[in-house]
DNA sequence: ATAATAATAATAACTATTACTGGAATGGAG
DNA sequence: CTCCATTCCAGTAATAGTTATTATTATTAT
């Protein structure tokens, strides 16, 4: 079970995350994987994003407004979204994983990590803002 | 239209938030609030939620599997979510607002705040691991 | 008390996602 | 190479959570 055979749409999908540094949904995947397999389908997008999660080749972002965007970097690192444009977008900072100690210092349970992102006016819609 | 008139099921709705300290979802409260008003509908429950979301007395806390819980706690203050019985508790914890800055450091868009929670074994679930 | 207005119940619609189906391509055993 | 099982695919149906619509009822102002 854990041989996944090749499969030409799986890698597309695969190639495509690891060269966008955006954070697609489910459905931009599909417009543009679309573009090279013409008859593919939604179904198949979201199965093989599900496998290539579990086989942790890539990440699912659970997003605000309740749909889930994909991220072909499995470095651990925070994401920004804007307020604005709802773009997502990296930050390049330094850990914060002591948030985990801090929260763990009255809690009697046990902390295994955080789910963090930031929100506020990403650099081009901040540029708009202040004209 | 600040002039919201008066409705004893969304009363009841908040009065139900405000002493509850479960962070129920919308369907939750529907069972609930059923007791007290057994013709209430679902609908008139989202759109009551939604409405103290908007004027602020309430809270949407967006949760991982995609459906969304409702705190009527509005103080700021940090959820914990347990991997195992998938209940979300409040943390006493110190402010880890800092993060912004460290957020901030290196990005040139603005950082207007976070959304974290933890996760983990909350303290029940966590002794009967321990067993 | 009556008219105007806003809230409700019920239900339809919508969005994002997952599951199911029949059929085609793939990979290994012989 | 051929057979067979497996895994894949496209297409579609189904589901969950939520929001919008509509006809009806309740609340408020006159």
């Amino acid at each position: 079970m854990a041989t996944l055979k090749y499969s030409r749409q799986r890698e597309a999908i695969k190639e495509y995350l690891s060269h966008t540094h955006d954070h697609p949904s489910a459905d931009t995947i599909y417009m543009h994987i679309r573009q090279q397999y013409p008859n593919i389908s939604l179904g198949t997008v979201y199965r093989n994003l599900n496998l290539l999660v579990e086989q942790g080749e890539i990440i699912k972002i659970n997003c605000q407004d309740g749909s889930d965007r994909f991220d072909g970097n499995t470095d651990p690192h925070y994401h920004f979204l804007c307020k604005d444009c709802n773009n997502v977008l990296d930050l390049e900072m330094k850990s914060i994983d002591h948030i985990n100690v801090i929260a763990g210092a009255d809690f009697d349970g046990k902390i295994e990590g955080n789910v963090t992102f930031f929100y506020g006016l990403c650099p081009e819609c901040n540029r708009q803002h202040e004209v």
